[in-house]
DNA sequence: TATGAATGAGGGTTCATTCAT
DNA sequence: CATGAATGAACCCTCATTCAT
């Protein structure tokens, strides 16, 4: 019985993985269930099996890449060694911008979802991976470098929305800006960001 | 004569108008070139006379009425009588974000595009009408507030997304903080932010 | 199992027989898909899962009735026991004139590929059945009569080309000649064309 | 009103010579009647003043096409000087030949007409032009070469029909002959053809 | 569980034809 | 005569979903 359940781990992963495949190369509305059974190799009966629709297939790789993307910045992080707070937030904007760099399509599929949507509905509704909050490893993380930060949820969700958006119209368009020179003038920007938060409470 | 050509300006509203109250009120791909030609009262192969399919036309209205949104917003301010500079920033900020309030299908609707690309693709590619560009009113103001802003445009980019995208979150589903909790932030981070962009022509 | 396989097969048949009706008493143009997969008594959707479109369903129309024509003529050679060659030629050609003076639907169907063409395109491209393509008859069947013909297929080529070409006219408009005055001319003419090509070799 | 007469007579040119070139250049069933009207300038309703629809222009264009086609043929044999029957009609197929290779366009076009059904139907039934039928002048042609051919319209009907469609075969797909084998291979099979026919008086 | 043949509604699009101007 | 906007039937094709096996 571990070797059925073990099959139908497979094939959900399959057609997640081919679906992510699909999605990011054709687009969301030019992929068929067909498409993906196919090439996931199970009947288009199958799909209905684990996954409701379209929708349902979408929302979960959205919440599985998304909170990937925000770990693997997160560990990087640590094993960088920074300790300083400002500094580890624009070593974390950097590891995601040049993560979407590479993965263009990626950031085109998700970008509507890159926000703080993704924590909210895809990472609670749907959440069945194992993993830690990517909110409470930067709760965490604030408090290892011993700032206080008043509200620091807000300040994340501004931080998010600022990156998220400001990304896909320079990474995908090139436009106004290059993303290097988006990098730099997030640079200056954030520090201001950041200290907005964390003056307000020795206000 | 002029019969012939208002006759068709009146169909030609006619569908956008209904398209736009089909787009927001069941989204985009719900709505079928079909239902908008039905609703609009005429025939679907007329529709094809004046738009070449369905994202033609959304281009239209996005532009159209993101048109008419900032420049409502700009008319505003120029009526408040406002001069300071910063002030008149946060103006337009609420009074974009009460706009939104007050039009939450709208928002809904262009919040993909309510940024940056809103600017870029929307408003040149598809411009009819003879209105001036936003850019240029907001490079108008800049001067006529004798503020030196390094990088006007990059400055406009990172408001506008940093408005927009929050704004939807906020807006739509009151997550993380409610509008008004919203407007308060942005009034903190605002001035940060053009204080970052202005403080540089004096570095 | 069997049971799936032998329904399928029955539907596929059923599609080409009511496509070849159709065809044949409407035309190709008038003939919509609709219109086949209606009476052939399947959903439309049914049709594409066994044709591309209806030029596919055509070819295989074409490729199986043409085949199907020649080698009965064929069949009906070697029962009647002929090996003089240019009476074996001459038997042929009256068989096919018979064939298609009882079957004008279908003469006019094909005509415009009941010529090289068919030997060509039709029955190379879309032969899934099992026989023995007819040129490769046609070859066996110079050497059974012991006949060396110089370039058969170039010879086999001109004969379909007149006969087809002629057959048409005088089958269908009777016009400048009618099918039993079409025969003697025929008989009058092959031989020429038969000594011409077996001369060749001698000379 | 010899001016306005022109003008009709203009705009039908027009017309017919916008309609033949998208024939043959993107078929017939590729080319609606807003493409023909659109490029010959005229209005779309326009069109109907003049043919009844598309295979009405068709009728006429191959009409007029094939006229010109054979009276061109037999224009150039005239200037040539030959007075050899059988090399007469010979010349006559190389010129065929030779300008059906020039034109592969026309040839694919009008091949399924290009037949005796040329003589037959379209010259018959359109016959609006004011030249010499071809049959005439053919008869005319033997007269002149003092030859007595026995049915000789039967016979051109075989010539036709042979020449015509192993010409398409050969010169638009290459198969099994290229067009300068046909006509070697023509050469070859034409003078006994004439001999059946001008035997066949003798006998 | 898994299959994949069958469905049929529904989408986008074209275009011959009409008719008021 | 000429126009060209409007029509709406008709077409092709896709695809989510079902269900008998």
């Amino acid at each position: 019985m571990g070797k059925a359940e073990e099959n139908k781990k497979t094939k959900r992963d399959s057609l997640l993985n081919t679906a992510f495949e699909l999605f990011t190369s054709q687009g969301l509305s030019n992929t068929s269930i067909s498409d993906i059974a196919l090439r996931a190799g199970v009947a288009k009966g199958t799909f209905y099996l684990y996954f409701k629709d379209k929708y349902d297939i979408r929302n979960h790789i959205i919440a599985r890449k998304s909170e990937q993307f925000f770990n693997n910045a997160y560990a990087d992080l640590q094993r960088s060694g920074i300790t300083d707070y400002t500094e580890s937030i624009l070593f974390l904007t950097d590891h995601i911008l040049d993560a979407l760099c590479e993965n263009k399509p990626l950031l085109a599929f998700i970008h509507k979802d890159l926000s703080w949507g993704v924590f909210r509905s895809a990472l609670e509704n749907v959440r069945t991976e194992e993993q830690v909050p990517f909110q409470q490893l930067f709760l965490q993380h604030c408090k290892d470098c011993g700032v206080e930060v008043e509200e620091p949820e807000v300040m994340l969700f501004f931080l998010v929305e600022l990156i998220g958006s400001t990304a896909y119209s320079s990474i995908i368009h090139g436009d106004p800006i290059p993303p290097e020179e988006l990098k730099k003038h997030l640079h200056k920007l954030i520090p201001g960001i950041i200290k907005t938060y964390t003056q307000d409470s020795a206000q």
